[in-house]
DNA sequence: TTCCATAGTTACCAAAAGGTGCGTAATTGC
DNA sequence: GCAATTACGCACCTTTTGGTAACTATGGAA
């Protein structure tokens, strides 16, 4: 436990702020602001599924971008990935708890898109009409 | 109020559903899955700011991108631009009501990647070291 | 006269995201 | 012997995202 005497440039052990591009708070946020990792998430919170569940639930993800989304998940510790080792493959996907932390707060902008996406809509038609086509 | 006989296609004024990839709540949530519109709502939450002080706040934004952002968040209707048209330029930007009610849910996100941020660099660490690298 | 300030725009370029199609492994059922 | 199965990996390609730098407008200050 170092005493330094004096921290010149180390921001006093900084408080995390998602606005402070150094704090790794920043790398949290964008691994989640990704079209897919949002809706694995959320769909996750379903229960365990294996891939091809999951391809079903999302509806139109590529194979090539599952498997890469949930690596991706998996490196950062939000998903278990529980490989089974059988021919033909069986691979089952879960959320952490540290996943299942963050699914409530998807399912609630979840929510959110789901009420307000006729706002939006509306808006951009609007937009679009009086200025650029 | 049409009292049409038979909807052999129509979806019956299907629920929303973020899963479904035909419905356009899927690009409202595509709409925010991005680094900086997040950011930008969130920062709007503290009030009515200019470019400027936008740039200032979210650190690293390059001047195209926060205009570029800006501009779709506006087409939806998310975010308020006033330009007093003046010389130099004056223009503030804000949130509108549904932008205020989205910014609730992402301010909990961030408060998420603000607390969790440490066990998912952790979790990267380990898995990049017995894997590959 | 020349410079500054503000909030852009544009052209150009690099990197990342994302899609398609093909190959693979070993066991089960025909 | 042969096909089907499952969860990928890889090569190739296009699209989107994002960054830098240069240019714009105009009134007021130096």
């Amino acid at each position: 436990m170092e005493m330094s005497r004096d921290l010149p440039k180390a921001p006093a052990a900084s408080i995390p702020d998602v606005f402070d591009p150094t704090c790794s708070s920043r790398h949290a946020l964008e691994l989640i602001a990704s079209k897919w990792a949002m809706l694995i998430i959320s769909a996750l919170e379903e229960g365990p599924m294996r891939n091809a569940a999951l391809m079903r639930r999302l509806g139109d993800v590529s194979q090539k971008m599952l498997t890469q989304t949930l690596k991706e998940l998996e490196r950062n510790g939000l998903v278990i990935r529980e490989d089974r080792k059988t021919v033909p493959p069986h691979v089952v996907y879960s959320l952490s708890p540290v996943g299942r932390s963050l699914s409530e707060t998807l399912l609630v902008l979840d929510r959110w898109a789901e009420t307000h996406f006729g706002a939006l809509d509306a808006a951009r038609e609007r937009y679009d009409a009086e200025r650029g086509k």
